[in-house]
RNA sequence: GCAGAGAUGGCGGAGUGGUCGAACGCGCACGACUCGAAAUCGUGUUACGUAGGAAUACGUACGGGGGUUCGAAUCCCUCUCUCUGCGCCA
């Protein structure tokens, strides 16, 4: 949700970027934000000076009891209930064009930083900076489920008979592998300076109401019976709820924050869960961060996030590459995103293992995370990002791919083998 | 899970139907005193919305939601959370 002062001051310039979006059919929600503010303002106005006549009122009641003249009291109460009449009819009209007004505003998407490519759909997102040579096998490289059964490390077939599609049973070395990845990434993140964190796993249908809109709840949570519960789709859900509605102290900031959590999705619409494998599933893993900073530093702290994943995958020598994110590929929410992708031998191309965004104040707003600035003694809008730092099991499919030898062993770098009892590699079973 | 008690400003803590946005204390800010500081004294100090250049005015908010009333921090319902005791468990 953007600022509706700009909507006020320089809806030009907010109708410029819904263009850059390519999301024209939103021009129209600029002029009913305004129609509809200026509306709001004027009940507010009405509503206020009748509820002061009451409040007036009200104390004149007081005097008029204590004083025993009943007979006034009682004319002033019939007054008064014919101001609460009208009152209560403000007060409704007032909170409808608020639900309308909200509406519209959370459909103007956030202002997009000015380096953010112009382009109208993910076809035409950009390719940044590539981090190690891709490099194609000597061999033929297989399907990453075929690597997982050769290593005797996954049971899809157990899976589906207990849980259904999109669950997996990873077993001996593979399981210790996703565990490694896991802690590495952790160490490492606590190592650029970030507090490691364990969230709730499950959240309050306000939380999730409040982090993401009816559509995507729809398509992703899962819901407990019986219970005002969702499974969070992301650690980052419980993450920024933990945020919500807090002001914090300048020197509280910035939060530099990295957490683990399952994550469970329905993955309903989009590809839905036909990809085979464990590239797109109900349940995975990820260690996540999330930065909560002052306005000034979200740009800066966008750069550092997302060339920390880079970092990490080139420290297990797997090539990535980072693809920016087009204007009309842009969440609305977000000021500027990228992915990190890594590559793939078998298929020739890189595929998304992260994505990092700022979100600069839309999200604050929206969930009403402040900081108290201590030169202007004002409360303001935090800026919130947030970057996948790994995610396995999808992790794994690069990882197998890139270190896969042709004997059918895999490689473990340097960087994981204290996390996997000193191994060197991963053997095939007989 | 059961029973009882409770949730008030940055903190502690009054307030049980009207003049309460909230006593008092602490903290914080500014000023006075001082060579400087401590102590002391004085002044100020919630957030959000609307109008205004501003001072300010009005409105809203005493855990969340709803109700009773001319009027609710105060009464009723409900939800959440905390504390104490019991139960249960890793």
């Amino acid at each position: 949700m953007i600022d509706i002062n700009l909507i006020r001051e320089n809806p030009e310039l907010v109708r410029e970027n819904i263009k850059k979006k390519f999301q024209d059919r939103k021009l129209p929600l600029v002029d009913e934000v305004l129609t509809l503010d200026k509306r709001r303002r004027e009940l507010q106005q009405e509503g206020d000076s009748l509820r002061a006549q009451r409040n007036a009122a009200a104390k004149q009641i007081g005097v008029l009891m204590r004083e025993g003249k009943k007979d006034e009291a009682e004319k002033e109460k019939v007054l008064s209930r014919q101001l609460n009449d009208r009152i209560a009819q403000i007060e409704e009209e007032c909170a409808q064009t608020e639900v309308a007004l909200k509406k519209a505003m959370s459909s103007i998407p956030n202002m997009i930083a000015d380096r953010v490519p112009i382009g109208k759909d993910d076809s035409e997102n950009v390719q940044g900076k590539v981090f190690l040579e891709a490099k194609k096998k000597p061999f033929e490289v297989p399907y990453h489920v075929d690597i997982l059964e050769k290593l005797g490390g996954i049971d899809l077939d157990s899976a589906r008979r207990t849980s259904g599609n999109g669950f997996y049973y990873l077993t001996g070395d593979v399981a210790r592998l996703h565990s490694a990845i896991l802690t590495y990434a952790r160490d490492f993140m606590i190592d650029k300076g970030f507090t490691y964190c364990i969230p709730p796993f499950m959240i309050r249908s306000e939380v999730v109401s409040g982090v993401m809109s009816f559509e995507e709840m729809e398509g992703m949570m899962y819901k407990i019976e019986g219970e005002d519960l969702y499974l969070i789709g992301t650690s980052e859900h419980s993450m920024i709820g933990r945020f919500m509605g807090q002001t914090l102290s300048e020197g509280e900031l910035p939060q530099t924050l990295t957490s683990y959590s399952p994550c469970f999705r329905k993955e309903k619409g989009s590809h839905g869960i036909e990809e085979r494998g464990i590239y797109r599933i109900h349940q995975f893993e990820k260690q996540e961060m999330i930065v909560i900073c002052k306005p000034e530093d979200s740009e800066k702290w966008y750069e550092k996030l997302w060339n920390y994943t880079v970092e990490l995958f080139v420290s297990m020598e797997i090539p990535v590459r980072q693809l920016i994110c087009c204007s009309g590929d842009l969440a609305d929410l977000k000021y500027e995103s990228c992915d990190v992708e890594a590559w793939s031998p078998r298929q020739g191309k890189y595929f998304e293992v992260g994505s990092c965004s700022n979100l600069t104040d839309a999200q604050a707003r929206r969930l009403n995370i402040k900081y108290k600035n201590e030169a202007t003694g004002k409360n303001e809008y935090a800026h919130t990002l947030n970057n996948t730092v790994v995610a396995p099991p999808r992790m794994l499919i690069a990882f197998l791919e890139n270190h896969l030898r042709e004997d059918g062993s895999v490689y473990i770098p340097e960087v994981l083998r204290k996390y996997m009892g000193g191994k060197t590699q991963i053997t095939p079973k007989k």
